[in-house]
DNA sequence: ATCCTGGTTTGATGCAGCGCAAACGCGGGA
DNA sequence: TCCCGCGTTTGCGCTGCATCAAACCAGGAT
């Protein structure tokens, strides 16, 4: 599992693009790497933000947790990624908890090495800046679709997007290959796990979606599609 | 209006915070003085991010535009805070539009010059990233308060930060100091102008707010933001 | 002084989606 | 094999808010 560690192997992650080998080598040398069982938590929200993390084979679910305890999924991580990255904006603690939606592989780097990191391999910075971008990005779209659009549309989009990201083709559509409940649909939509269960038996009806339990297999994206993006009633 | 372009008088501002008045006068040379009517769109989302702004004076309306043709704004920049900082993030286009809410007055660089910039004024990039850091919480905080609350509490929290991030004491109470319609607040909040309109004419008959054509003062911001924090009927 | 325009208020009505409740089914552990 | 637990499904009543509609009001232009 670790022979992931031979730079050759991961050089070709987004992260790292434009890096050469050995400044890749030195590093990954700097980096621990760390095991995480399914469902364990990576970090917590408001714990002090002493490490950064590159996942390399699995998926984490980001989330934040409310005053009133419940539960709102920020995003999730797949492998590839950077998380945890609150140093690079000056964040002292993590602002939200990562979770092993499955069991994990990541490389983890303490926080205080970010600064001179990022000055000595300008490329890396540039790109952990991008990946900020595309989430900040996704944070806005998403609060504007949270504003604008109706439950039915958003679930619809979660699920394209999880799809998207996420998608393995099998043989009865394209798999969304982690689990994933309808709880989390709902957390992710910002609506219940009771609508998203009938909206998502509705779609199965109608041959959209096949889904068992913590399974989601996409057959019309296309219609799925057309569902995300039709107005509402009005306007 | 423009001696404001003097060093020593911006000097204090929180972007520039660690920067040598020597480097701050190399940095101001660079930059254009800007000058917007009130209304005027300093740019346009998903124009080509061709410069970054620092506001000097007045406030802008930060909006994104929906397929549908609805608005949403993402925020408001009070004076002394960058904008359109799109080049920091690799994105080559803007992801919103920015509109003075008043008269303003701004300075602008050429995106191009950003990572030189960056690079040569270490405190400065901090500094940006450290604001980007604020937004992007910002904006998830946002998130998850419209997935977890209620419009009445979105309404007044919505109201609160404005009071509190632009707000001018008078003798009626806290006034924000730009004029703002309910259509701007239920834009900010996922709302409609006619339940903002219902909601506040409550509030200004408890006396917490006092309000007039685009115009809003707040009296009782403690009562006001219990309504915020309140928990909505259950869980 | 009068009109016009853009913002605001208020009423009436309908429905999407939530809260509550109960039952179901699958998969894993004993 | 049976049981238990967790995820899921489904029904029903209720209500928060959107939608539609109309009137109102203040300030600037003519």
């Amino acid at each position: 599992m670790l022979t992931k560690l031979d730079p050759a192997l991961i050089r070709d992650l987004p992260p790292f693009s434009g890096m050469t080998l050995d400044q890749m080598t030195t590093l990954l040398a700097k980096a621990t790497p760390l095991r995480a069982d399914k469902g364990s938590h990576i970090f917590d929200m408001g714990a002090e933000a002493r490490s950064f993390f590159l996942l390399l084979d699995g998926y984490i679910r980001v989330v934040r947790t409310t005053p009133n305890g419940e539960q709102v999924i920020a995003r999730y991580i797949a492998s590839g990624e950077l998380f945890g990255i609150a140093e690079a904006l000056g964040m002292k603690q993590y602002p939200a908890s990562a979770v092993a939606a499955v069991d994990c592989v990541a490389l983890s780097w303490p926080s205080d090495i970010w600064h001179a990191t990022a000055a000595a391999y300008p490329a890396f910075a540039t790109n952990t800046y991008k990946t900020i971008g595309g989430r900040l990005q996704d944070a806005q779209d998403r609060l504007v679709e949270m504003a604008t659009e109706r439950v039915e549309q958003r679930v619809a989009s979660a699920i394209l997007n999880l799809v998207e990201r996420s998608g393995r083709q099998t043989d009865d559509g394209i798999l969304i290959d982690f689990p994933i409940s309808r709880q989390d649909i709902s957390e992710m939509t910002g609506t219940t796990l009771h609508t998203v269960s009938r909206l998502m038996s509705g779609w199965e009806n109608d041959g959209l979606v096949k889904s068992g339990r913590q399974k989601i297999t996409v057959i019309g994206s296309e219609a799925l599609s057309l569902i995300a993006n039709k107005e509402g009633s009005s306007q």
